[in-house]
DNA sequence: CCGTTACTGCGTACGACGTACGCTTTAATG
DNA sequence: CATTAAAGCGTACGTCGTACGCAGTAACGG
């Protein structure tokens, strides 16, 4: 286990500041963390399709092409962008929080922190997540594991689990209630037009299934977001709890 | 529940040829499937950054802005090549066969198809799928749900949960054997190498539970990529197999 | 103290992209 | 046959990421 001579991507020796910075030219006018601060902003304003270069330089009031001074292309300041948009993990509540509360509370941290910046979901990702912050969000989401008897590949599988249902749901419901937003409608009301119109489609097709559905509960669509939410969670959460009490039996 | 009255977006109705062409004009020279498989095919060939508007109507010999008499902007296009791709979903095996192994088959079905074109995951999505492709598959996701006790809400959340499940498994293998592509090397020796470079940031910080996994069995990692699959939709199903036999008991 | 050297910010330029607009040609309709 | 709507498409515009090179600046070696 060699951990010295690993070669990291360029990317993310930035993200973890591990570049040497010998200091022979001029002095730098901005930091990194500037820069990235700057380009969460226009991200946060005006969507991520206003993220270009131009523009965050235009922010921070330089040129352009001063920008790859500090980053080597727009997709690793975009991954800076997301590593910094999750921050810090929350905090863990004590040892004797059980494992599924607060693996409960690390997914619905990933939910709000989506939630609270929307743009995130709209970032291409490439390879796995290696930013320092991220990289604490897994430490924290292995931790809550901690008193299970899982086994390691068995605790990793359960975290991506977890980590991409929050975030296929934080994607599904920001989607909504933007779609919601361009209409000047509610979320909900989007959501009932948008039942209308699969049952438009599905009029006079071979839709059995999607009929019943429609009619079962389509109109008194009285749930909650959160129910939703708590549904699938709860279904997985249900089925890791077999398994730990398969293990811990033996 | 006035279904005639509905109006559907522009780009859905196309995709469902509910455009009526009276025919007033020339002859068209090209037909929405042939643009869409031509689509296709170059983003099978070369990846989905390749799909241009100019060089898809290079490929059918056609000028640039004659594609926009088809569709009405590259969006639409990239749906459409969605909905293609994904076809019509697997045929039923029977009556007979349990939901859960129907269900666990749709899943998969849904792996091989973004396997198949992996260009997918990387298509924006807009809203909620109305491909009728799409519909199809959601419909058949459905049926297999049929013989349970659930009610109409939970089967759409069961089968979005599924469905959100196989996607972002899929996205996930696909990139690390798109890396594993780009790097000349084999999937298992991208995910070594990738836990080496978790092995190097962490060394000196407090990463006690990654420490833990990494010694644990990162080097045995003998763990076939199916095995991972299998363990959380296992997860997901037992989950869902607790629900249903709740229901059934009342 | 003075080159030398490395690094700074940045102006320019290039190629590619999506698509608005308008023109010419075509064919069905009155 | 005149009218009219649609087809194909050439041109043009604005925006984007970024390669390249240049002038100014500060630390280092002599």
């Amino acid at each position: 286990m060699n951990e010295q001579d690993v070669d990291l991507p360029e990317s993310v020796e930035i993200a973890w500041g591990l570049r040497e910075r010998p200091g022979k030219g001029p002095k730098r006018s901005l930091t990194l963390e500037r820069v990235v601060a700057a380009a969460i902003g226009v991200a946060e304003a005006d969507g991520l399709g206003a993220v270009s270069m131009s523009r965050v330089a235009g922010a921070l009031g330089v040129a352009t092409m001063s920008l790859y001074r500090y980053v080597p292309a727009k997709n690793d300041l975009l991954d800076l962008m997301v590593d910094a948009a999750y921050g810090d993990p929350p905090a863990p509540r004590g040892a004797d929080e059980g494992w599924r509360s607060a693996l409960a509370r690390w997914a619905w941290a990933n939910v709000t922190t989506i939630h609270r910046h929307p743009w995130i979901r709209h970032v291409p990702i490439g390879g796995p997540p290696m930013g320092p912050c991220q990289v604490r969000w897994m430490e924290h989401a292995l931790a809550t594991l901690d008193g299970t008897g899982l086994r390691g590949g068995e605790r990793l599988s359960t975290v991506m689990l977890v980590s991409g249902y929050a975030r296929n749901w934080a994607t599904l419901t920001a989607d909504l209630s933007e779609a919601a937003g361009r209409a000047g409608l509610t979320p909900d009301e989007v959501g009932v037009r948008y039942w209308q119109q699969l049952a438009r489609l599905t009029r006079d097709g071979p839709y059995p299934a999607i009929r019943r559905l429609l009619t079962d509960e389509s109109l008194d669509q009285e749930e909650e977001f959160d129910a939703e939410w708590s549904f699938g969670l709860d279904r997985i959460l249900d089925g890791v709890e077999a398994l730990v009490r398969s293990r811990s039996q033996t």
